[in-house]
RNA sequence: GGACCGGUAGUUCAGCUGGUUAGAAUGCCGCCCUGUCACGGCGGAGGUCGCGGGUUCGAGUCCCGUCCGGUCCGCCA
């Protein structure tokens, strides 16, 4: 047996009792006729004390032990001379009566700490090493707590958990595909699913009736911080549900998932706002709502008095930043300078702030003081209010005036991260146009039903671009958490909707006959959402970086830099594929 | 495909408008120390300044290219 009892879990209480433990060794402190070694393990840290005068053996062994070497102690629970409060295992300390090596170590790269000297690439690299360190498992410890919870609130609600398929077809639609070549029929591939789609659908044909999976999918797409290849979702799909019994389960989910995992508990229901609204309200189909600075625009008011950046414009839109009157130029400066880098490409802001002498703007040799004082109305601005306001195509201001409006959220510390402000985002448009090639995509997914009432506009396939969908997304502080839509479960109407994205309809058969053949079966109305499993774990630990929640993640060139991933492959593996590589 | 930031000791970083032997902290090694817990004290080793080219009397420092890491835009049905 390697240990009795873990490094964590030792008191007062246990004095006496002889046992061992086994773990890392965290650091030795030498005091010359005492030794002192803290072991640790996944639970905790348990001092090691070493007695020159009674095990002077013993206490030269634990002198030549290195950092993360792993042992195996024996010895008896006693009460410490000099106690640590800020250890659990404080109070105690095991007098070591034999010790034994289980394994030296290298000199690690980095201090195993929760502040370690350590940079990214070095983590990554060595990354079980990293994932040694408190902090980090605590990330993984939140994971698994919120997969067990969504498993018991699913299971709860009669959602089966079924496993779909990871090598199917590729269809390429929306993301590029991971493809996979088949050697036993060479050169075809399969793909590795974007998202269970299909599969998920096709289990309510079947008549599942609830189902759910925590499932990996893939994106050949570059990364973000919050964006790797291969991801995790709470995939899940429901029959005999309109969009409201959607998102009445799903905000019952976060909810329980919430209280669970975060001990946060309210019973008031989600914010919900139409993707229109959002747009025009904050210049973004996810907007964080921990902070307000909703927009105004100002074409009435500001319009026609001979300022051409305004007159010209087909959108003038500010902001209220509260408190702000009294920036610098230098500071309202690097506001302009933020908004006309390449990322955001704005031309310039104009600003209106209420001082102790009044109003004033940057643009006074246009306005007189009583039209200031009606733009500072509509924004029901005080003293000490400063307006930025934006002018140019309306949907290029709204995109960048929202950039603008989370830069001031973050400057001002109004985006809290322990802070929690969900919001269901409503009615997106059910395709959206390519401005070069003219050509219509779907916005959520090819299997999203429109709105009944734009239905026919579908069918006869006009005014394609005001047809709405029944398609929602989950949006905390901020960030798109998830979203799903009432599908499509009649064949005509899935024909249409290909028809609408280009596809003849030939390929939309040879692509997704299956799915065609299913509808003519017997297929229930339905319709399910899926959510990023990685970014909500991130977000409730209050983090951003999607990659610290995933053990083995990949860099933001798509490389596993620890097992040095992808990599060229045999010749004769590519000759038993039938593959020939350039190069 | 594009923009920006970074790369100097094992590690995290400093190194000014170019200047002679490139520093600090920490880690590592050695010696000392009986109540430490970021132990302490003394001593020591440790560098192709990512790589290549250029400018210059002289480059860690300036310029060009390139590689690596990161953030973002495009992309992500």
């Amino acid at each position: 047996m390697y240990r009795t009892h873990t490094c964590g879990e030792l008191r007062l209480a246990d004095a006496g009792k002889t046992v061992t433990l086994a773990g890392w060794v965290q650091r030795a402190r030498d005091l010359g006729g005492l030794t002192f070694v803290d072991l640790r393990d996944r639970y905790g840290i348990t001092q090691l004390s070493f007695n020159m005068e009674r095990t002077a053996d013993l206490c030269a062994a634990a002198r030549k032990l290195g950092r993360e070497f792993v042992v195996q102690a024996t010895g008896v629970v006693t009460e410490r001379e000099s106690k640590n409060a800020q250890l659990p295992t404080g109070e105690v300390e095991i007098v070591v009566t034999g010790l034994k090596v289980l394994n030296t170590a290298a000199t690690p790269p980095f201090t195993i700490e929760d502040e370690t000297d350590g940079g990214d690439e070095l983590r990554m690299k060595y990354r079980y090493l990293d994932l040694r360190r408190a902090n980090v498992r605590k990330h993984f410890e939140l994971r698994h707590r919120m997969a067990i919870e969504v498993r018991n609130y699913l299971s709860a609600q009669h959602f089966l958990e079924v496993e779909t398929p990871v090598l199917i077809k590729s269809t390429p639609e929306g993301a590029r595909d991971f493809v996979v070549p088949s050697r036993m029929h060479q050169g075809e591939f399969y793909a590795l699913p974007q998202s269970p789609q299909t599969f998920k659908q096709l289990l309510m044909v079947a008549g599942f009736d609830r189902y759910f999976q925590i499932v990996k999918c893939f994106r050949d797409e570059d990364l973000r911080a919050d964006r790797q290849p291969e991801f995790t979702q709470i995939d899940c799909e429901m029959a005999f549900v309109e969009q409201e019994d959607v998102l009445r389960t799903f905000e019952g989910m976060a909810k329980h998932l919430s209280k669970a995992v975060l001990g946060h508990e309210s019973n008031e229901a989600f914010p919900r706002m139409t993707f229109d609204e959002a747009m025009r309200d904050y210049g973004s189909d996810k907007p964080d709502l921990r902070f307000g600075m909703r927009f105004h625009e100002l074409n009435d008011l500001a319009q026609g008095a001979g300022f051409k950046v305004f007159d010209e414009a087909e959108l003038v839109v500010g902001i209220k930043a509260e408190g702000c009157a009294g920036w610098s130029r230098k500071q309202t400066d690097a506001l302009i300078d933020f908004v006309k880098r390449p990322q955001i490409g704005a031309t310039g802001i104009v600003f209106v702030k209420w001082t102790d002498e009044g109003l004033k703007s940057t643009v006074d040799k246009f306005y007189t003081p009583d039209q200031l004082r009606r733009w500072a109305d509509r924004f029901g601005m005080a003293t000490g209010d400063l307006l930025c306001l934006m002018a140019g195509p309306a949907d290029q201001v709204r995109k960048q005036l929202n950039e603008l409006r989370l830069h001031l959220g973050d400057r001002l510390g109004l985006r809290d991260p322990h802070v929690f402000k969900p919001l269901w985002v409503l009615d997106f448009p059910l395709l959206e146009q390519d401005e070069e090639t003219g050509r219509w995509h779907a916005m959520h997914h090819p299997f999203t039903a429109p709105k009944p009432e734009d239905a026919q506009k579908l069918l006869e396939q006009r005014d394609l671009g005001s047809v709405r969908a029944n398609a929602y997304d989950l949006v905390i502080n901020g960030t798109e958490i998830g979203g799903g839509s009432i599908r499509i479960h009649d064949r005509t109407m899935q024909e249409a909707m290909f028809r609408a994205l280009g596809l003849t309809d030939e390929e939309a058969r040879h692509k997704f006959g299956f799915l065609l053949d299913a509808f003519e079966h017997g297929a229930p109305p339905h319709g399910g959402a899926a959510f990023g499993f990685d970014r909500w774990t991130a977000l409730f630990g209050g983090r951003s970086d999607i990659r610290e929640f995933i053990a083995f993640p990949k860099n933001n060139a798509g490389r596993d830099v620890m097992i040095d991933a992808p990599g060229r492959i045999d010749d004769e593996q590519l000759k038993e594929l039938g593959i020939a590589v350039k190069g």
